[in-house]
DNA sequence: TCCATTCTGGAACAATCGTTCCTAAAACGT
DNA sequence: ACGTTTTAGGAACGATTGTTCCAGAATGGA
């Protein structure tokens, strides 16, 4: 046996994921990741690997507990209608509250690294996918209850609905003005009723 | 007088754009400018200033050819609500034609650096009230047209598909099938009916 | 033809990039 | 208390970053 780390390993990654998440892969260096992580040059290297490695461990978090919460959120009140309309309007809430703009860490990450990394992007679609599918579930549960009607085609709503959060990802970093996502949430979610 | 420039700036500017486009500004190095665009480093720097300026002009020069082209198409046919399918049926045959998946320049740029970067956020901010303005003014005449329920709040729409514009653009990077796109402009533009 | 002016080519700059390596400190089992 | 093993600290690496500078080539007017 021998010496123990002295930072937690999950705690650190947090922190090198908002990095990340504020600032892109690229706009990223090494030495601020030292400093927002709080640990030395040689402790990062030693437990995350390189950079590139390092990346994919804060996406991979990113998605155990930002876009899980998401679609655990889409479960809710058995995953009605309501809860898709929550969704829509803690988005609103997160992107007003969001002073630094970071938007969602997977839509920055399909803008940057999609085009030229074949693996970010495998992976980032699988998120894309997941999301769908459980906007699908509470789409098919909704109808199930009668709160929408049976006609509508629930496969294009759902992949429509991911688009749609995409759009709303990106307004908000340009327009933080509270009615004009209000606006937008009310009319995508319309094509419900 | 004394020597004349060897290279067409608009020519030169046109190259450094798709290479700003395609890898984003912290992506794309001086080095990679000097090769795109072909001419050498002193010429570059004595014509376009640094690399800032040199981004600046990249995306007013996007403004003016692209963005413009899109606005002009939503004037086409008197501004009706057909004016608006063709806008977002170019936009899926862009998508797929675009093997590099640049997506929009700025779409791209808002990600990037709209949050660190207050000037060009106003810069986007300007161009996306363009954009909502063209459907705006679509929105209009196609109500005038009795193409559009004169119920239905034009504002707000306006808003609406601009956003749903630059979900698409996200989508696109992700997903290249060709009826996933379509899916998605269906319900989109469902709103309307 | 010669001068003045402007552009081109490329060396050179300091700073920063991601990464490696080595030394010293710390902690557990014996 | 000691020896082994893993961590932390930080110097150092070559490569690349954006930018500057200067010598030489090219061009139009005198």
């Amino acid at each position: 046996m021998a010496r123990q780390k002295e930072f937690d390993k999950e705690e650190v990654l947090e922190k090198a994921m908002e990095t990340f998440w504020r600032f892109g892969f690229e706009g990223t260096s090494m030495q601020s990741l030292i400093k927002s992580m709080g640990i030395n040059r040689s402790s990062l290297y030693e437990t995350f690997g390189d950079k590139r490695s390092l990346f994919e461990a804060a996406i991979t978090h990113y998605e155990q507990t930002r876009m899980q919460a998401m679609v655990d959120a889409l479960k809710n009140i058995g995953g009605s209608k309501l809860a898709i309309v929550q969704v829509f309007n803690d988005l609103i809430d997160q992107s007003l509250l969001d002073e630094e703009r970071r938007g969602c860490f997977l839509t920055n990450t399909a803008i940057e690294l999609c085009p030229h990394d074949p693996e970010t992007a495998k992976k980032i679609a699988a998120d894309m996918k997941i999301v769908e599918k459980a906007f699908h579930k509470a789409l098919v549960n909704a109808q199930k209850k009668g709160e929408i009607s049976s006609y509508k085609d629930i496969n294009s709503i759902a992949q429509y609905l991911t688009s749609s959060f995409q759009g709303l990802r990106v307004m908000a970093k340009v327009n933080q003005e509270p009615g004009f996502l209000q606006n937008i949430v009310k009319v995508t979610l319309s094509v419900l009723d």
